[in-house]
DNA sequence: TTGATTTTATTGATATATCAATTATATTTG
DNA sequence: CAAATATAATTGATATATCAATAAAATCAA
């Protein structure tokens, strides 16, 4: 027999997985009304850029936990789209130089009311206390998932 | 000026994408520990149709958030490497039944202190009360994000 | 300065997420 | 019962995640 049982350690790792599904579901949906065909990602690479527009590709893959191959393939996209200029960097052949185009500054700008709609959204109706406990147990579980035990 | 600004708000929901990201990590690079080939993904579904063998594809997606079209592609590997059978169901022809295979029960008992590593591990250092309150807390976010406005 | 190493990014392969369209079967309705 | 509708699952298309291998350029070391 091979009981699963259900601990709270369990639910709650469970209940996180449904929480950040149903986080992204309303930010496509959300944007969906006033964009189309742009995914989270996507704006959200938008966002960092506008940002650090500084950044390296794998810089931003590090800030926004995403692997340096999907960045490579969501930055194609988004100069596929136009809403990005990708240049070979001035003194570092290896980079690149990624700049959002009029139209991509223009997505930006119509995205920050729905940015800002999702974070309210989503955290409706929680106490700065309860937000700031809630960041700390989950820093703790980052710091236990990746210190290299 | 496009602001993005980095209110408590932005920070916690970033968090919580970095969570889940490092937790699932964490998952897969236990599984490797003792099992080839396996993905996180896979080894839930096994645990779920260990313990809920009635359950149609459908509601096995809904219970871990998973589209039905993601089912049936994992089941559809599962399948291939011998871990599950899928047979036509007995009273309704549109359904399948799914059991384990001999190698899928050796599989998941390999798999069990794996499973209890990854939450002990997660969610090491954390006491009762704030697991209780973190839950709660989660609770709120999926309700607010899931409330039809 | 050449040769070894490191860094940056791309590419290929496979797995999963999501949505839409489709197929097959069940159920409901008139 | 036949027609309409609903349900279960698959399939196709596209996007993203992850890992490994590769290419190109930069840096380091002898």
């Amino acid at each position: 027999m091979y009981m699963i049982v259900d601990t709270p350690t369990q639910t709650v790792l469970y209940t996180l997985e449904q929480a950040i599904k149903a986080y992204r579901k309303l930010c496509q949906q959300n944007i969906d009304q006033v964009m189309d065909k742009l995914t989270v990602d996507q704006a959200l690479i938008l966002i960092v850029l506008n940002k650090y527009p500084a950044l390296s590709q794998q810089q931003i893959a590090d800030l926004v936990f995403k692997d340096k191959a999907s960045l490579t393939r969501i930055i194609e996209l988004l100069v596929q789209k136009g809403l990005l200029t990708r240049e070979i960097h001035n003194t570092d052949r290896r980079k690149f130089e990624l700049h959002l185009t009029a139209q991509g500054q223009h997505t930006l700008a119509q995205l920050t009311d729905t940015i800002q709609l999702n974070q309210r959204t989503a955290l409706a109706g929680l106490t700065e206390e309860e937000l700031a406990q809630f960041h700390t147990t989950l820093q703790k579980i980052i710091a236990n998932c990746t210190t290299p035990a």
